[in-house]
DNA sequence: GTTCTCACTGGAGACGTTTCCAGTGGCTGT
DNA sequence: ACAGCCACTGGAAACGTCTCCAGTGAGAAC
């Protein structure tokens, strides 16, 4: 079927000069016009194209950068696969995806095997940090960039939102249109994500301005699907009902769109009108949010610039490894839609 | 910072054997126990690991496999690069994803780049097939798994789906549940999809059953997004009034889920209440479908099984190259959701 | 004419691995 | 006791590329 691949030793034959000539040619180091113009007419002639194995492995870098997540299938990641994708594809690089789906131990394993060197630095994005994975991302061959909050003390690039101010932004305004009884659908605690969000909501029901009127309960997610947000704000409208057995809550905030989702499959279900019974916020402000019917007010946490930040780092370090850890912050963004605002249209943007 | 990866030799050296010895022993060759136990201590004392680029240019091959498609942001995408990343990550595999968005131009390249040999095979997934693209797949450099339709006469692996078949389906639906004036709103005719639901559409609607009570119209949207199914349907739903000036149509097909989305929210514009003044049925039965509000009833052309069988189809086709070229068919199947069924709950799977 | 410089060239050695090939020694069978 | 076999071993070549190094010749300076 497809012949064999030709190599530069027979380009150099076919152009009648040494290997190193046309290497030289072809990679635009010191050589004669003549020489240049020969071995360009030979290589075109056979067809060929350097082969990126054997260039890695004198080079030492494999132009290849890997992408690590837990779920591929959550949209926030999507997006910044795509920003991280068509930023670094620009300076020449491939994008590798692992869906480490099954658990820490996988996530280690896959930054160990980084030392294969089959990719030149790693963008990671951990629901869960271990100590272990802490551990393994210091010491991994290459450079590394974290999407995601990590222990202080770690000097790793790290592109972070401020997700308990997003919550706080989303409390604030459901607050401010007057929402009284809020409550919170957060995602597993033990995650990342979960648990700043969670500091996120006791910060902002501390805060000044929140008089004791004001109350929020919480209501843990099994994960960060429309199905374990459904049942999630099942049960805590369930279990905050009034003496006559009314819904008390006249507002939910979900840790994540795709649970916000769910919250308003439930409300529904229950016969309550969002937004007029229920406000419902979401987090992450993905495509669904402004598709959504109604549409979901979220907060933007900018997963395409995170993710466009988290590559840019990861270039940068590429550049100079020198490079003190840097640390990139995301502001959190509220993006109003007709989820929250009784009798409004959609504000904010449709990406 | 990180120290210099150990080297088979070193490992070697350690454990007092050649590296010839050394590479056996860690890889299952025939060698003695003694030498085996010798150097894998050695290599656990070392923490060595193979390097992948040595081990690719020696062997021939990178363990690594391509999916190409012209817009990761598609949800269908996603479910197929996650089956296939599923699929092949048990064999060992690793998945370059590269978003070819710009045009068939890029696509050309990609495939060109092959020829680089940093993948072992591709499975593509193009919108739009132009003649040069097909000769470059043919004469690509390692197995290509096509995901879409091709001229009948080019033989290679392909994945299909009977959209057309899908797309009668869903008129057959609309019919069956009284509906009479269908639109349809299609993506852009120069893709293969839009091609090939077109042709169903067609032969759907001149189908023996529906009688001369049946109007089938049809609008084009730009692509295949949320806001050109907007579009599109504002655009029809205007063209198609009865004397009135009320709306004429009964229902819209769209040719994606996406497009459908766009469809509910002109209806809604409108003041049409889906599904009572207006039945959608959307195509590709994503998650969106199912977890939109209303549920939104589609025709399933199964991506993620679209995307195991690509993968399956690549693996086989790696372990046996002489295989003739095989065309696998995945069939459609209707998901009936609340879009279409006046005043029925949500059937079909929650995936 | 000689020497020095300079631009260019080819040979050869790496990068880290696998694998062919020719041993080496111990054992069995006669 | 000797041939033959067998299990195992180490040396060396190879995969395709880049790059150091020593060399070549032509031209410039004296």
């Amino acid at each position: 079927m497809a012949a064999a691949r030709p190599t530069l030793v027979q380009v150099a034959d076919l152009a009648g000069v040494s290997v190193a000539s046309a290497s030289r040619a072809l990679n635009g180091m010191v050589a004669s016009p003549e020489t240049v113009a020969k071995v360009r007419a030979a290589a075109a002639s056979l067809g060929y194209v350097p082969d990126a194995t054997a260039r890695s492995l004198k080079l030492g870098y494999s132009q290849q950068l890997a992408f690590a997540v837990d779920d591929v299938g959550n949209p926030v990641y999507v997006e910044m696969m795509r920003a991280i994708e068509s930023v670094i594809s620009r300076s020449g690089y491939r994008l590798l995806v692992s869906s480490t789906g099954a658990g820490p131990d996988d996530t280690v394993d896959l930054v160990r095997s980084l030392s294969r060197g089959y990719a030149d630095g790693l963008v990671i994005s951990p629901l869960r940090v271990t100590a272990e994975l802490v551990r393994e991302l210091q010491r991994a061959p290459v450079p590394v960039v974290v999407v995601g909050a990590l222990p202080p003390e770690v000097l790793l690039d790290t592109v972070l939102t401020n997700s308990a101010h997003g919550v706080e932004l989303a409390v604030d305004h459901l607050v401010d249109t007057g929402r009284r009884r809020i409550g919170f659908v957060n995602g597993p605690l033990d995650t990342t994500p979960g648990a700043a969000r969670q500091r996120g909501f006791q910060g902002a029901y501390a805060a000044a301005g929140l008089g004791a009127d004001v109350q929020a309960v919480q209501e843990v997610a099994k994960d960060f699907t429309v199905a374990a947000g459904h049942a999630a704000a099942l049960e805590l409208l369930d279990r905050h009902r009034d003496a006559s057995g009314a819904v008390a809550l006249d507002a939910i905030l979900a840790a994540n769109d795709l649970l916000a989702i769910g919250v308003i499959h439930a409300a529904i279900e229950l016969g309550l009108d969002v937004p007029h019974d229920l406000a419902v916020v979401g987090m992450d402000d993905t495509e669904l949010a402004s598709v959504f019917n109604p549409g979901l007010t979220s907060v933007s946490l900018g997963s395409a610039e995170r993710g466009r930040a988290a590559a840019e780092l990861l270039l940068g370090r590429l550049a100079d490894p020198k490079l003190p850890a840097r640390r990139v912050v995301v502001e959190p963004k509220l993006v109003t839609r007709s989820s929250t605002s009784v009798g409004a249209a959609a504000h904010g943007s449709t990406s």
